[in-house]
DNA sequence: AATTTTTATTTGTTTAACTAAATAAAATTT
DNA sequence: AAATTTTATTTAGTTAAACAAATAAAAATT
């Protein structure tokens, strides 16, 4: 069997483990998947349009007005017309909704850390680095999966790729 | 920063590349993504129940059977009768539904393969096995949250009563 | 200045996902 | 044997997510 054979499928072991975990998540915030993406994005990003956020999860602009009223509704986030532009509307997330995003039991999590931290040195630092360099790769082939409609996301700096949350 | 935070920092890169290729994929195969992963756990596991599908997935058995339903009417899954308890219903995925999962254009999975393959000998090494290290972890740390298929649902944490958002 | 494009929203509608409660049938317990 | 529990489903209803098409306002283009 192929080494990326095996890869592919610790991967897929991997996904497996987390996959229930992001919903469990969401359920705990008292959100949808969908409507905690969108806040992540945004507290990613700092600031984002319905434009934005429309092109980067591949939804109608339709779509993302109404997502975002929900999460107005919410007090997750808030609507600031752009003095730039004023065709546009930033959104920004609220106290309240980082606070949503933070608040997470988390089992999952502290599990994996305590475990990790049980690892010897030299078995840490290998995990480390092994998963950057995964992650890297997935990053990579990433950019043409979901091509970047909105000239806006194209510079994207190496800022934003740094604090990603899930 | 602690290694243990850069790890997960990763892990959660890795997570949202994937997240956005299983939409891509269930799109793909013209199915959405919950319905998928219907068919990824009947896939894996051979066969299953609507009890230990819905244990599984985190929802009500009323919930499986209407997705067991589309997915018949889709001609991807078919029922049987259990011949051993004859209160269950044993799924099993058809040629159809196998089908379904394969003919997926799997753009990111290539690139990472193919990304994969151009590592030199000892990183492909290290990767395989701190990814299977990983999975060990996770999927240690798995059981709590996801509570063994049948097992009589020895009442699945509280998050089984929040089932409310969503 | 007039026209076209962009951005966000509203309107109207469809569909999937979900639930609780009721029901039926089979298995298990008492 | 009778009562209880388990399993799957039906019924009846809610909500979130999605879209196309129409609208309004601002910006950009001609």
């Amino acid at each position: 069997m192929k080494r990326s054979d095996v890869s592919l499928i610790a991967l897929r072991r991997i996904l497996r483990a987390t996959e229930l975990y992001g919903r469990e998540l969401a359920r705990a915030a008292g959100l949808t998947p969908v409507q905690i993406r969108v806040l992540q994005i945004v507290s990613e990003t700092g600031r984002s349009t319905p434009k934005a956020l429309s092109a980067r999860m591949g939804v109608s602009q339709a779509t993302m007005t109404t997502l975002i009223d929900r999460l107005v509704a919410k007090a997750l986030v808030e609507r600031h017309r752009s003095e730039t532009d004023r065709r546009q509307m930033n959104i920004l997330i609220t106290a309240a909704g980082e606070a949503a995003l933070e608040r997470a039991p988390d089992p999952l999590q502290d599990r994996y850390v305590e475990a990790f931290d049980a690892l010897p040195d030299w078995e840490q630092a290998m995990i480390v680095a092994a998963l950057e360099r995964v992650a890297g790769l997935l990053d990579a082939g990433h950019l043409d999966v979901a091509p970047v409609l909105d000239m806006g996301d194209i510079r994207k700096s190496p800022a934003a790729d740094q604090e990603k949350a899930q």
